[in-house]
DNA sequence: AATAGTATTGCAAATGTTTTCATAAAATGG
DNA sequence: CCATTTTATGAAAACATTTGCAATACTATT
């Protein structure tokens, strides 16, 4: 077995060891056709009993790739971007890759530090989430010629790459499902839009929706709240609580939907006979609550494995132009929503 | 602004530009006062004005730190780990370090494969889920010296250093719970317990409380489920359906417990009047789902913020012996348990 | 004004690899 | 068995930094 003590062998280490030169080692590992197999097989001996670990550092000083793309994440403490996150890094790491992670909690500033940081990394290439980014993040990238991809929306126009669904078009479709339902009295409940261009999108794409059909939101039944069942739960019942309670909800996303579902369980008001739910996102979980939401999906894991298959393709230098790709949505209907009925 | 045009200016680049040597420049990054503030701010300009970045990979050479943590879990995707990675790297990223993350989807092998790469990026430390580790990562572990953490568990015994919380207490909280309840007839629900050391002490701990107060738990009510709220509803769906059914669920986690509570609601199984269901971890959303949802918490935050804490002390060298931290466990008892009724 | 410090800077070596080029050894073909 | 090609290896330069040491310039002290 290994007998190192220092943990320190390096390359002349097991060159010495093996009786070879450094540059047979180094060949044999990264040319081994080059090598004769019985050398090869005295180094692979020496390496072991060396317990010698190559470095990557020293590598990539080579203009060699260094092996780690960074990905830049509001937060992972969100179901949904855990679901991203995973397919994206199981994807990319049986491509060779470790994930560089870091979060910035919905600040751009702190983004920008972020992506400098994995720069000095001297990462192959870059994730973010969305297409709000500060104008400045945009320059560094662009100025190191950083192949970078953004994850989650899809936007003809984006300035970089991107594979992700149209925000605006979800909420378009969780409007016309409730307005299909026959549902005029609609409450909006969405998170905080700075810094965060999904939830504008949906919201917008929701009103827009609602607006063409002549449906108007009363002010209080447009709700904040964050992504939070706690925070969701507790806008809602204050919500119920008005004169005035509309007869269907359409949620920024899921997680403010369950919200929203507890709320009306507590508060003794049916789900779905006396006010609909519909969540956008089609989180882990939805489908198995109970009364099951309804909701407009964003199939993560496919965009999590597209997304990595983009940016292998960007930094092998296989895919020179910038490249969108548009992952379709699909409505779920499932047990929270139902036909308005006048009573 | 910057105005570089390859993105690749290093700093002798700087130097030139500056009109000093390579020396000084890297001298008033690293040791800034030693170096003439006039000077410095020379040097300062000509970073900016050729869009300069420093090479970690290079610094790291010189036996400098890397300024990487790897971090090491079975997967992102549950709702446990993306408290505890969040709190973790929140925390780590204060201290100016950068996560490199990896999953291995509960393999044991893959684990070693993915400590062996972090190796290769040369991390400072590296943070495990668990104790339960292949003999081979130990050893890898140990002979290169690598500052190790293991998060999640707590054992006297432990072979590296740790912060956790016990899990076979908290297997017998939530059967103390039950039991002083007044429920005899109880069920298990756990997860497959290969490389999963968390949860085979929970039911261990839950079964030797059980057998203590003189409770077994008969074979049809013992049930596996990964932690899924999908599959854990089909189970005790199926479950639900015996001829005897038990009076209260101790399930291994809070997922498998919500996908119990939904099953129930769906068989018109009341809960907690007909069916108590007690979980473990207290994630996200347990508090504010209906009804609420009684189980052992784990502090998943507390965790996560100790870990880091202690991974740099144990990297900057503050810290040489192993330490092991005993995180408490609390039960919060809430809707979803009540005292058993007669029927 | 000579001496001794002190502050600031540069030179060169070192870090662990990869790669180009040159060379030696072996295989092939007549 | 000699000439030519092929295969296998090593020497040295290159990569982007840091750092110990030496040199210089300046300041304070007598």
């Amino acid at each position: 077995m290994v007998l190192k003590q220092g943990g320190k062998a390096d390359i002349v280490a097991v060159a010495r060891a093996a009786k070879v030169s450094a540059s047979t080692v180094s060949r044999s590992f990264n040319h081994p056709e080059l090598v004769n197999p019985a050398t090869r097989k005295k180094i692979d001996r020496a390496v072991r009993r060396l317990g010698y670990i190559r470095n990557r550092a020293a590598q990539s000083m080579h203009g060699r790739r260094s092996g780690t793309v960074g990905l830049v994440v509001p937060t992972i403490d969100h179901a949904i971007f855990a679901e991203l996150v995973q397919s994206f890094s199981e994807e990319l790491e049986s491509e060779g890759f470790t994930i560089l992670m870091t979060s910035h909690g919905y600040d751009l500033e702190r983004e920008y530090a972020v992506v400098r940081k994995l720069l000095e990394h001297r990462v192959d290439g870059v994730a973010l989430i969305g297409l709000d980014h500060s104008e400045e993040t945009y320059l560094l990238m662009e100025q190191q010629e950083l192949p970078v991809i953004a994850i989650w929306n899809y936007d003809a126009d984006a300035r970089v790459s991107c594979v992700g669904a149209q925000n605006f078009r979800a909420g378009q479709m969780a409007a016309e499902h409730l307005l299909g339902l026959g549902h005029r009295k609609i409450g909006l409940i969405f998170p905080d839009m700075v810094g965060n261009d999904r939830s504008r999108d949906r919201m917008e794409g929701a009103k827009f929706t609602l607006q063409n059909e002549g449906v108007t939101v009363p002010q209080e039944w447009q709700r904040v709240s964050p992504y939070s069942v706690a925070q969701a739960k507790a806008v809602c019942a204050d919500l119920l609580t008005q004169d005035q309670v509309p007869t269907a909800l359409l949620c920024g996303n899921d997680v403010i939907a369950q919200g929203c579902i507890f709320a009306a369980q507590k508060a003794g008001v049916a789900v779905p006979d006396r006010l609909s739910v519909v969540g956008i996102g089609d989180f882990k979980g939805s489908k198995e609550m109970e009364p099951a939401l309804s909701t407009v999906r964003i199939p993560a894991r496919t965009i999590g494995v597209q997304a990595a298959a983009l940016i292998v393709r960007l930094i092998s230098g296989d895919q020179p132009e910038t490249i969108r790709q548009d992952v379709p949505l699909q409505l779920m209907q499932r047990a929270s929503t139902a036909r308005f009925m006048k009573r």
